[in-house]
RNA sequence: GGGGGCGUGGUGUAGCGGUUAACACGUCGGCCUGUCAAGCCGAAGAUCGCGGGUUCGAUCCCCGUCGCUCCCGCCA
């Protein structure tokens, strides 16, 4: 080793002691005749005392040591002088006095600071990632990360779950995300596609008697990007059998409070994770994933607005829409243009317009277009019911559910945003369970299944399906944590002739299930045993964690918003031979 | 596919229809033996993302384009 202790390592009761350290020149400090040296490694940063009187050959290799050097120095650890202790660095009691010093490699200036945690263009960074890596920020990060997964695996481990790998290359189906699709070349004409998730996989796991599976997964999805979303990904995917619903969310929920507690940089807002059914969380937020950190519920108000002499109200709650309303505490003195914003996203979610009552905080008069249309028995229902105090804005959305539902959400993440209620470093973790099996709206004349196919319906419901199959829950959870849904799953279906059930109702041939998932209806002939599972998406818990706002910064290598990777130019033509070997051609573009 | 924001020395920013394009950090050189975002003195460094247009004149206004980013669609 060309070292003997990490630089983040030394403490006062090194003191004495002669090591040799090796790293990277964070800071040097010329001060003429000595030289200071901020020598940091992985495990942290020492100060290097190099003093011309102590050693003139280390004094003279010290001189010519620039930034991100990378440098091995032989000194004596030795408390630092009275007064000189530096309280911001864990090594600040000490410093090395060195008698030696080793340039083992040089280094250009770097085009961004590697010693601070300035922002930096994101093309920067991104092309120059390893640079960016090295930062503390990043270290920190991808160590958090580490922690994690090792948390993970060994509290699942200590279950009795064995992590299983599974296929890189399977087999394409054109349900859900579109597909990554690698062409064979042994094959010409055919295609593997990278996993979406080891979905079908983790079930014939369960087939083949393993019970208790877990892997950290890496998934493909072709779609387009956001903060929270990229190409590639990392999933906690498990699955059990023998197990109800109850069992996963008890267990995700234990793993969950153990792994925070243990390395998350952000606390738990609450240790008992709440349940919420769809129906509520939709009802109460607009949302299937709503952000508990704050209230801003939203309230119906149909019965008042629907009696009102405001007619878009009145036949809208006569034709059986809803009319629904939010309280922004403090923001009843909105300007005209904050009003008009607001209205303009409310838009952006389909909403035909959004009304507002704005309460005066000295008077308590209640001002806006439609405020005459109330009497004033009204107004005083109404602002009882939102609990609105003077000062206060009412914003009011009425259009069918699913328009009011989704307007008023992003208002409230909108407002919370504004009135910094989001501020507050605290993971707000809860489960939505209880989902419709088939979403609402038909597809072709089908229904839709709402997680996949395999999600079994509640037993009570069962015989809903041949009454009514848009009212049957399902036994789907979703894990969400501050507005985001960081892990999904399902009891599965593992009854044949309920499986054929749904897939009818979902318009779903036999051929076509034969044809996508005939390897796996087949072992469910063979004793597929009762079995459930989920998958927490790793990038996510891990920015929460970490209280970063995207999962750019807690992976090493991600890619950018348009799925290209600035360090290496992925991706990039390749050779006509390449093709020709695939028997692949490019079309020219229409 | 659509919409918003951003793009000025290496980095972060300022600027604005006419400037010698400003400042901080960094870089380079000099001074300095207790600094730790060291200090002081000096220097270099910018086709203002790219293309076109308007204009006597464009970094600035307009159009297009490229890149980064956020959002909608999409993501079973």
């Amino acid at each position: 080793m060309l070292k003997t202790h990490s630089c983040g390592e030394l403490r006062s009761e090194h003191i004495g002691q002669t090591v040799t350290l090796a790293g990277w020149v964070n800071k040097r400090r010329d001060m003429g005749g000595v030289i200071f040296i901020d020598l940091r490694d992985r495990a942290g940063k020492a100060q290097v005392v190099v003093d011309a009187g102590r050693s003139a050959d280390a004094f003279a290799a010290a001189a010519g040591v620039r930034g991100e050097y990378v440098v091995q120095v032989t000194g004596q650890v030795s408390r630092r002088p009275a007064g000189q202790e530096n309280t911001g660095l864990p090594t600040g009691e000490i410093e090395v006095l060195a008698d030696r010093v080793v340039v083992l490699n040089t280094a250009k200036p770097t085009p961004f600071p590697i010693d601070r945690d300035d922002a930096v263009d994101e093309t920067v960074r991104l092309r120059y990632r390893y640079l960016d890596l090295r930062r503390e920020r990043m270290q920190r990060n991808l160590v958090l990360r580490h922690n994690a997964v090792k948390f993970i695996r060994d509290f699942l481990g200590a279950r009795g779950f064995i992590e299983v790998e599974t296929p890189i290359l399977f087999k394409s189906t054109p349900e859900g995300a579109r597909d990554y699709l690698v062409p064979s070349r042994v094959h010409p004409g055919k295609f593997y596609a990278l996993p979406q998730s080891p979905q079908q996989l983790k079930q014939l796991l369960m087939v083949a008697g393993y019970e208790r599976y877990f892997q950290i997964a890496r998934c493909f999805r072709d779609e387009d990007l956001r903060a929270d979303r990229q190409p590639e990904f990392t999933q906690l995917d498990m699955e059990m059998s023998f197990v109800e619903r109850d069992d996963v969310l008890n267990l995700i929920e234990e793993l969950m409070v153990g792994m925070v507690k243990a390395v998350s940089l952000v606390p738990l807002a609450h240790e008992q994770f709440p349940r919420l059914s769809y129906a509520e969380a939709t009802e109460r937020f607009g949302t299937d994933r709503p952000d508990l950190r704050y209230g801003l519920e939203l309230v119906d108000i149909g019965d008042i607005a629907g009696s009102s002499a405001f007619r878009v109200f009145a036949e809208n709650v006569a034709a059986g829409k809803r009319v629904k309303a939010i309280c922004a505490p403090g923001c009843g003195t909105y300007s005209r243009k904050q009003l008009d914003d607001l209205e303009a996203m409310a838009r952006a979610q389909g909403a035909k317009a959004l009304a507002w009552l704005a309460i005066q905080p000295d008077t308590g008069e209640i001002r806006g277009p439609i405020a005459k249309f109330f009497t004033v028995d009204q107004l005083i229902a109404l602002t009882e019911r939102l609990d609105a105090k003077p000062g206060d804005l009412i914003l009011i959305a009425s259009d069918s559910k699913a328009i009011v539902h989704n307007a008023l959400s992003a208002l409230r993440t909108e407002l919370a945003r504004r009135l910094g209620l989001t501020d507050e470093k605290k993971l707000a973790f809860a489960w939505v369970i209880d989902f419709p099996l088939f979403e609402e709206a038909m597809e072709e004349g089908h229904f839709a299944p709402s997680h996949h196919m395999f999600t079994a319906p509640k037993p009570e419901h069962i015989p809903l399906l041949d009454s009514d199959p848009a009212a049957v829950l399902s036994q789907q959870y979703d894990l969400v944590c501050n507005g985001y849904e960081v892990a999904g799953g399902s009891i599965r279906i593992h009854d044949q002739t309920l499986q054929a059930k749904i897939m009818s109702l979902i318009g779903f041939s036999m051929e076509q299930a034969r044809e996508q998932f005939g390897h796996l209806l087949e072992a469910f002939e063979f004793g597929a045993p009762p079995h459930g599972g989920i998958a927490p998406g790793i990038d996510r818990l891990m920015a929460l964690m970490a209280g970063e706002p995207n999962i750019r910064e807690v992976m090493a290598f991600p890619k950018t918003a348009q799925a290209t990777d600035l360090m290496a130019d992925a991706p990039s033509v390749v050779l006509p031979r390449q093709l020709d070997e695939l028997q692949l051609a490019i079309k020219a573009k229409s």
